[in-house]
DNA sequence: GATGAATGAGAGTTCATTCAT
DNA sequence: TATGAATGAACTCTCATTCAT
């Protein structure tokens, strides 16, 4: 599956579009002209514009699939393996905005995924989340009480709410605010936004 | 602003047809079918496409920012605010679905949105939601080294992580779930997820 | 054929409409608004936008008939009754200037006029237009080397055409403005351009 | 500007259809249908009805202008110049009878036209015409006691009542015709219809 | 007479996709 | 591989006309 040289700029390129006008406002045209190629050669390569789109969206859930896998299999402490996550999902912010931006607000919650299909990626996701929560629960790092469905649910929720708030305002990432935002993300889910 | 029969017919008809198909794949013919009124009287009551929908997302924001005004100005305990606010979110899924749903898909996220007025709403909810947490820190009832901004984006993550997961899965509200979801995100917001 | 006082806001406002807008563009609600009545009551009276627009325009040309009718068995001087024809439609310029700009605009030349029917008012109206030519070739007044028929074209292209640019120019017909066009026109048209 | 063969095919049958049904009328399918090509070429090429429509005006102003321009600028009897310009517009008849009957039926008077811009065109061509004149007059060829834009008015508008009269009877232009009304235009202008 | 809600055919335009070169 | 001309289904919006009240 190496990609040559043009079709990376295609792809370059979709990433743009797609972020900058949603899936549904993209064109072709805006594609190619973007990536300075030919019309047609978008096709050639790729198709259509749902199979460009999906490859780029199968490509960033299998990264993340295989990330949770990690961190999953890990021998780690469970703590370190939300930072790890957290950290993931800012970085993937700071060095590719557009990949993380497009599947924020174009996957996650487009309409158009809502899916048996979309659905199923999503489920895979939360239960490999779920998976490490349930290891915190059983090692005493995290609270029995709480479903570990839906500790994943908050703490997936948090991190997502803090990249959309930058991808609405389009702020750069500095480490320094990378930071703080992992450090709050952590420390409210450890420990909870309750005075001590 | 009274509406009439015919207009609620369309707006509901609407709030079906955006929430099932997206806004961009959403037909005026689709919204007219289901409203059983002709074509053209879509129009005649709205004028387009993009103000049928401005107009129910108008409302929304309204309502939304109606009772965070009310909760920022009550008198009530601040864990009480937060208890309300969740309750509003998991009510509205509950009653009005395909509202919550267009919201949570259609606006929060839609690169259509991402523009000056679209970022404009939200900061503007976020900020009533900061001036609540912000209360709360100076009342000693939530911890002060975390920004109040980034306790309204934890605090906000959860909850519509939740509905959305209810919104993919397409699972009815019971008063059961409906507790165990606003324990749980309220439960670990003020505690954390942490064993004590 | 009285027409009541509402008959005659929407035949007035009717003019302002095909007038400013073209009757392609022209819609009834414009009318209906303009008249200040409702939008039924164009259609109660007037039953089409056709019929509306065919009122006004036979009603002009009955008018310009008649004119053309009294010239032509009229016992004055050839000449003064061109002079009286100048006039007629100076005169209306500037009494009813929507009446004549729809007449120049809309009628004269839209392709929709290009029907028998159409052309047929064309022709009667030249046809009159002639025996005045006629009746001055046959005083001796007029030169007899150029067919009466083109001395009508002549002698009315030149009235369309200060009219003509009249209306594109919005200029308001003063007196003094009056006379010298009525002067150039028939000292032209009698006497020539050309230098003695 | 070369225009391959498709866009010529295009043009012409745009020709067609506006001569026929006039721009209000015309539809795109129309022009696609007659020009033998699918109704997205024309969108392909030209981008929209107004600017195909445009082109073609455009077209025929400028090579209007470059006519006139022409004789302003040479150096021949003012009398040959009046009459070179009647057989430009006779011959253009002759020629390309549709771009004539548009220019007259569409464009001179369409209410549509009744803009800055539209008025800026015509304003130019008259301008142009007012010279040639204004030579006339300083060469002792034409008289001085009326204005040389009323002189314009006047010569155009003879040759563009001629013009439109064939238009309406949808005449033919042969040898003779075009001679007798080219006569007749130049020797009342000239020489006025008034008997010697 | 008078109103304006209601209808729906019709037109312009877009754009994903195909295909000949 | 690479191009971009060519296609046409699909969709939004307009507006003349009808009709119940």
């Amino acid at each position: 599956m190496a990609r040559n040289q043009k079709q990376n700029m295609i792809i370059d390129a979709a990433l743009e579009v797609f972020r900058e006008k949603g899936y549904a406002n993209a064109r072709m045209a805006d594609i190619s002209n973007r990536a300075g190629v030919s019309y047609g050669l978008v096709y050639h390569y790729f198709g259509s514009k749902e199979v460009l789109f999906e490859l780029i969206v199968e490509d960033w859930w299998n990264e993340l699939y295989s990330v949770m896998e990690h961190e999953k299999s890990s021998k780690i402490h469970v703590r370190q393996k939300l930072i790890n996550i957290i950290d993931f999902f800012l970085t993937t912010y700071g060095n590719r905005p557009n990949l993380i931006s497009i599947f924020v607000s174009e996957v996650c919650r487009s309409s158009v995924y809502h899916t048996t299909e979309g659905l199923a990626k999503f489920l895979n996701f939360f239960s490999l989340c779920e998976e490490i929560m349930a290891e915190g629960q059983n090692k005493g790092v995290l609270r029995n009480d709480v479903g570990a469905h839906h500790l994943s649910y908050i703490f997936y929720g948090a991190i997502e709410t803090f990249i959309s708030v930058m991808v609405l305002g389009k702020e750069p990432l500095t480490d320094k605010r990378k930071e703080r935002a992992s450090g709050a993300i952590l420390g409210v889910f450890m420990d909870g936004a309750g005075a001590r």
